[in-house]
RNA sequence: GCCGAAGUGGCGGAAUUGGCAGACGCACGCGACUCAAAAUCGCGCGGGGUAAAACCCAUGUGGGUUCGACUCCCACCUUCGGCACCA
């Protein structure tokens, strides 16, 4: 068909136009058809393991979705070209709250629920022409996943790495279960999910002891991770040094606390423990007890919430006991107080109130004895009666007996003095303390009192007490038939067919764990089930691990710095350490591959992508006239105006640009003063250009600022409308070309332009057939010296992760080719070739006009299963180079000179040249910078 | 408060890590084609300055190091992120 397509170079007969929505459905069916991208253990080539965090199905791609695959599949497909075996798989995270609420809400189980939200993203997934290999998809609500889920649950138990225990712990009253401590956010320590403020509950409850590790998930040095995530996680885990110390009460009963600064030891003048700590009741006395208890009690009756909002101001009570310093004998007061945390340290501490703010302030408000133990030097000496603030610096220790003149000086990491090192030692010789270390993390609480999650394999009998489920009845299947409460209470709990079950101990009548897993759980190890989705004989196939494991690449949001990338790498070494690898290990051994530190980690380098955000917009400007109802203007029209200018507003009118929309109100923002509520009914007529009588207040628009995409904003870029507007392949690229990838930003409606632009320009170019040109040596020697810097350009932009100018360089070889059309000067074979490399540069980016393409000029199928084309830099080296002449640094003269130029040569030109004759006033110059690599010499006089 | 990241045209962003600031693209302006519009094509596009050049200013601000600084150092401002009574 020759068509009206018109261009600089007039009308072919040949020429037709792009039809994305055509070329792409009919290669994604080919490529279906013939497993294209099956990925298969492939001993001879190099792997490499892909992957993208697999999505929650909410029900709707994302453009989000789109921004983290679509990239992450260009280097997918670019390694594949380089000659790697590639694995890049996808799943669905599809157990958790969302899909339990919605199915309360609109009464659909969230099974249904969720498998239909998965098929549909299936279906959008595929349009992005994605290397997926479907074969290896996981879900992770289905029974033959969840059973792999709880079979770990399992494997901790008998390991020692899951328990039970009561724990006030964070719950959410509007999601009705308990969370874990990164679930819990903000100042105000509200639930992640929902913003409601958590409540504390003391439940029984399964952790998995995380704190096992701490030490080991400090250590990053194995894995190749942005600076920020390790500095998040290294932050989260909260690792201190310092000693254990043994106080005694008066009764005698040990105290322990926990200290970094055993140096100020002798500094110590009275005891804090937290309220909630055992030892509270037994050291208060006859006379205190009714203010200790009545502080207790309001301690636990507030919330953390309540705590912080208080600010800084120290609360407290004396208990009325003492306490005995073990260094010195010293006979002080032990207080209560709640900026002493139970869960941090012991519960206790010593309070330095000269060498510590917390306890200075303490002190102070309390009017509690302040000893100073380490003078600073070169400085006046403190007095305990005119300190401000405490001093935490360094100095000489005094008034600590035999110590007295001790340097206490901050060392090499600045964490840690040698007073220090000194002391603890001294502690061990006295058998009153030993070095210590203490984290801020905790371990991970796992239980979920809710329905859609995999159950907790776990019995209660009363005889036998807590029983695991034998490995053989897994899974422990979630039952279909539930009655869901509005709620949100787990249905489990009521579901008598589920709950009542046999012990597997004693065979008497025994109740079942009802309480679900966190999906974290789920997520920890999705890129071992990948591997052999339909695996029966453990979580994975052995054979494909050894040859695929570990994750080379990984790829998501920085959302996940302190939760699922922590989670994931303590369940990869908690699976090592309960011999999960070990078949795995033997095989890859036997594979030749070293093995040493192969399943220490779960994903060797990350890369985090930023996000998109919503694009901004002014609102409609209109006029609404009506009647006034206090300070509510009930409209009987509202016109869409282009300008404010001249507009007069009268009585009963408003006129300014609408801030926001509900389905009857308009917020209008007039030029000057205050915003009016303007209300509408059926009856309001609406004036919209371009929309006739049936207008309505859905056309209108309403002011949009740049925020995270929300369907309550109304500011969500659907993917599916995009691709039907321009095909994946635009989509793709702009994604990649519009921002950078690790920082994301605000959606451009209008910049998308480009990209149309570009590939029209690709497709004309290539479909138009060679320049009748002859044989220019020159202008070949051009084209295919911008052929291979485009080559660098594009592979160096894919492997640091720089699409953005990785694509620019495909714009920038698509604009040299026009230009050497338009020249007409090189021949056939050498505009071809051009051409070839071109498409093959373009396959990663955009991969289904580049197999279209590819076919058409005659290439054989599929360009996919061709070799990245290969950088020449004797090919890409310019023979002839710009000069640049600067003097006192800076450019006064540009020469073109040959590539090759001798240092001397150069110098002497730069020295001829007009610019530098010109600015050195004929002084001599007193030094000559020749910068032969930039090309550039610098003049100094 | 502590820790970290980032500030470049109207906009998204480049700049091989100390060597020609603004690649590529969007938007915009002018012109061509058209009865007209869209699309397309050509030219221009940081600010000042000039007839045109020359030249001057310019990478958040102020200093410094250097022949030479968007890049390194110091101080400050702004924005974003993490942690926060963690002993």
């Amino acid at each position: 068909m020759s068509t009206a397509h018109t261009s600089w170079s007039g009308k072919t007969a040949m020429a037709d136009k792009y039809t994305p929505q055509e070329i792409e459905a009919r290669w994604a069916q080919r490529w279906e058809r013939d497993g294209l991208n099956r990925s298969t253990i492939d001993p001879d080539r190099p792997k490499f393991y892909a992957l993208t965090m697999l999505p929650y199905p909410s029900g709707d791609l994302h453009i989000g979705h789109w921004y983290a695959m679509s990239p992450s599949d260009a280097r997918a497909r670019w390694l594949q070209m380089k000659g790697y075996n590639v694995l890049f798989p996808m799943g669905f995270d599809a157990f958790g709250l969302n899909a339990e609420n919605a199915a309360i809400k609109r009464k659909i189980h969230p099974k249904i629920w969720t498998e239909q939200n998965i098929e549909f993203m299936r279906r959008q997934l595929r349009t992005m022409g994605a290397i997926f290999d479907w074969e290896r998809e996981a879900v992770t609500s289905h029974p033959d996943y969840y059973k792999w889920t709880q079979w770990f649950f399992l494997q901790f138990y008998k390991h020692g790495l899951a328990y039970r225990k009561m724990a006030a712990v964070d719950f959410c009253p509007q999601c009705n279960t308990t969370l874990a401590r990164e679930q819990v956010w903000g100042d105000d320590r509200h639930c992640e999910r929902c913003g409601t403020p958590v409540i504390k509950k003391d439940l029984e409850q399964w952790f998995f002891r995380t704190t096992d590790y701490a030490d080991e998930l400090l250590d990053h040095s194995q894995i190749d991770w942005p600076e920020r995530v390790k500095i998040m996680q290294t932050n989260w885990i909260g690792r201190s040094e310092g000693a254990h110390v043994v106080f005694r009460t008066e009764d005698g009963d040990p105290m322990e606390v926990f200290t970094t600064r055993p140096d100020t030891l002798w500094g110590a003048t009275f005891m804090v423990l937290a309220p909630e700590h055992p030892l509270v009741e037994k050291v208060t006395t006859a006379q205190q007890r009714a203010a200790v208890e009545a502080y207790v009690a309001e301690a636990a009756r507030k919330s953390e919430i309540d705590r912080t909002a208080e600010g800084k101001e120290k609360t407290g009570v004396f208990t009325g006991g003492y306490a005995i310093n073990p260094v010195n004998s010293e006979r002080i007061p032990i207080w209560i107080a709640d900026y002493v945390l139970i869960s941090y340290g012991s519960g206790a501490i010593m309070a330095v109130p000269a060498h510590d703010q917390r306890d200075f302030e303490f002190a102070r408000k309390f009017d509690l004895p302040i000893r100073i133990v380490i003078q600073p030097e070169g400085a006046e000496d403190l007095n305990p009666d005119n300190m401000t603030e405490a001093w935490p610096g360094e100095g000489v220790m005094v008034n600590s007996g035999q110590f007295d003149g001790t340097p206490a000086h901050y060392t090499g990491d600045g964490k840690k003095n040698e007073a220090v090192g000194v002391v603890t030692r001294w502690l061990e010789e006295q058998g009153t303390g030993h070095a210590a270390v203490n984290y801020r993390l905790r371990d991970w609480l796992i239980s979920r009192q809710r329905y859609w999650g995999a159950p907790i394999p776990i019995v209660y009998c009363d005889d036998c007490g807590v029983v695991p489920v034998p490995e053989d009845d897994l899974p422990v299947l979630l039952p279909h038939d539930v009655d869901f409460m509005p709620t949100g209470e787990s249905p489990l709990k009521y579901h008598e067919g589920f709950l009542n079950t046999t012990c597997p101990h004693c065979g008497g009548p025994a109740k079942r764990e009802t309480d679900t897993m966190d999906t974290f759980m789920c997520s920890s190890w999705y890129q071992y089930r990948y591997l052999s989705p339909r695996y029966d004989g453990g979580p994975f196939d052995p054979e494909e691990g050894a040859y695929w494991l570990p994750v080379d690449q990984y790829t998501g949001g920085i959302e996940h710095a302190t939760m699922h990338l922590m989670y994931t790498r303590f369940f990869t070494k908690a699976m090592r350490d309960c011999g999960v690898f070990d078949r795995t290990k033997a095989i890859a051994e036997r594979m030749g591959r070293d093995t040493a530190h192969l399943f220490d980690e779960p994903m060797l380098r990350l890369f985090n992508q930023g996000m998109i955000l919503g694009e901004p917009r002014d609102g409609h400007l209109v006029v609404a006239e009506g009647t006034f109802d206090g300070g509510k203007l009930n409209a009987a029209r509202v016109r869409v105006v282009g300008s404010l200018d001249g507009v007069l507003v009268g009585a009963g009118q408003v006129a300014g640009e609408v801030m926001k929309r509900t389905e009857t109100t308009l917020i209008v923002q007039p030029p000057e003063g205050r915003s009016v509520v303007v209300d509408t009914d059926d009856r309001t007529v609406f004036d919209i250009p371009g929309f006739g009588s049936d207008a309505t207040i859905n056309q209108i628009k309403h002011h949009l600022e740049v925020e995270k995409m929300s369907k309550t904003q109304g500011n969500v870029v659907a993917p599916d409308e995009l691709v039907e507007q321009y095909g994946a392949d635009t989509v793709r690229a702009y994604l990649m070309f519009a921002f950078r990838w690790d920082q994301g930003g605000p959606w451009d409606s209008q910049g998308i332009q480009g990209v149309v632009r570009w590939l029209n320009d690709v497709w004309a170019l290539v479909t138009e057939g060679a320049p009748q040109g002859g044989g220019d040596p020159a202008a070949a020697r051009d084209l295919r010296r911008k052929v291979h810097q485009a080559i660098k350009k594009v592979s160096d932009g894919l492997e640091s992760f720089a699409f953005n100018t990785a694509v620019a360089a495909l714009m920038e070889l698509k604009n040299e080719l026009q230009d050497a059309r338009r020249a007409s000067k090189v021949e056939r074979a050498v505009w071809d070739e051009a051409i070839t490399n071109m498409l093959l540069l373009m396959a990663p980016f955009t991969p289904f006009i580049a197999e279209e393409l590819w076919e058409r000029t005659g290439h054989p199928y599929s360009i996919h299963r061709q070799a990245w084309p290969e950088y020449d830099p004797e090919i890409a080296a310019e023979d002839e180079i710009t000069l640049v002449v600067q003097v006192n640094g800076k450019v006064r003269d540009r020469i073109q000179v040959p590539a090759g130029i001798a240092e001397e040569d150069a110098k002497r030109l730069a020295l001829e040249s007009g610019g530098a004759q010109r600015h050195m006033d004929g002084k001599p110059p007193r030094k000559v910078i020749y910068v032969g690599q930039r090309g550039m010499v610098n003049i100094v006089v």
